[in-house]
DNA sequence: GTCTATAGAAAGATAGAC
DNA sequence: GTCTATCTTTCTATAGAC
């Protein structure tokens, strides 16, 4: 019976996610979604094109049925990071981090589709930002924003607390309010 | 010739470091120090020993010499997480969170090292803190601190970015500081 | 303690039948 | 599009000579 492609990326997700590029196998992908491994390579070239659609399907997943502009910035980037926020608690990991970590030149492509996987988060972040504050200043708070959430992300997986990240939470929109009120008075 | 445990350790632990624990092989490892595959398992019964040794070197260049409690508070705050950050910098990578995304339960000795590593640092932070404020407060900071500069170096990793990384330490000593100043006024 | 040699399993990937 | 079967390489780990 065919199986959905959108079935195979997600599968593949899980799997990068928990175990990492070289840790995460074709097999083990082929018996997760019920195909044997040849299967998968009618819908991939290799194990390195799943890369770029599984973090194109997250990047779908966070921003794509966001109208952008329609509502107050701030609604808009506390409803962002404690999507992510939730999403990172909820898996336990970042599989972009994962997969950042775990790919190299000898992956070239996996590479470039983890470069613009976080790009595509911090440009985000800051193009909501930046209508209340300078650019050069919005790149930085995204930016920080960013990594915030991940190092949390590091004590929900070493540790399983979820409190670092509630601090990360606060703290980032804190920080990005006080950069607001500060821009608009000048 | 013999080849000194020391060296294989720190050798495994930049392999560790750039390509994870199921990305690094024992082969590589006995490559890179001259050895044939055959030989590390005299020094180590297999591959996960390697994790425990590798970390608690980490520890031990991080925080052994360091004569507790001599000084300031703030002296010895600012001069260990400078250490870790321009550690981080220059590898690019943390061998810690590498090691955390890649073992599991499949891998409990690694598991519980990666554990008792990210323990230390906070415990080690914390201790400094807790002089000038609770132990509570000092907790979470040092829990944000580490946060923070893990979460600073995904962007080294992933653009060789560095300005994250000093805007990390910056707001940490801050954070400290002024936690430190009003719990001095109570 | 290091070596050669090898076992045994698992990896990524391909060929060809249906 | 999925399957069986296979190729080739690489992996962790062990046995035994020196």
């Amino acid at each position: 019976m065919k199986v959905l492609r959108e079935t195979i990326v997600s599968t593949a997700r899980e799997l990068f996610r928990s175990k990492g590029y070289s840790g995460a196998s074709m097999n083990d992908l082929a018996d997760a979604v019920g195909l044997k491994k040849s299967s998968l390579y009618v819908r991939f070239p290799n194990k390195e094109a799943l890369v770029p659609a599984v973090l194109d399907l997250t990047l779908q997943e966070t921003f794509g049925q966001r109208d952008l502009g329609s509502r107050q910035w701030d609604v808009e980037f506390i409803e962002v990071i404690e999507l992510i926020a939730a999403t990172l608690i909820d898996r336990g990991r970042c599989v972009g981090l994962h997969l950042a970590y775990g790919t190299s030149d000898d992956t070239p492509i996996a590479k470039d589709a983890v470069r613009a996987f976080f790009q595509a988060h911090r440009d985000h972040l800051s193009s909501i930002l930046s209508r209340v504050m300078p650019v050069d200043v919005a790149r930085d708070i995204a930016t920080d924003t960013l990594a915030r959430l991940e190092g949390a992300t590091a004590f929900v997986a070493i540790f399983g607390e979820k409190d670092a990240m509630k601090r990360a939470v606060r703290l980032s929109i804190e920080e990005a309010q006080k950069a607001a009120e500060t821009e608009s008075l000048v």
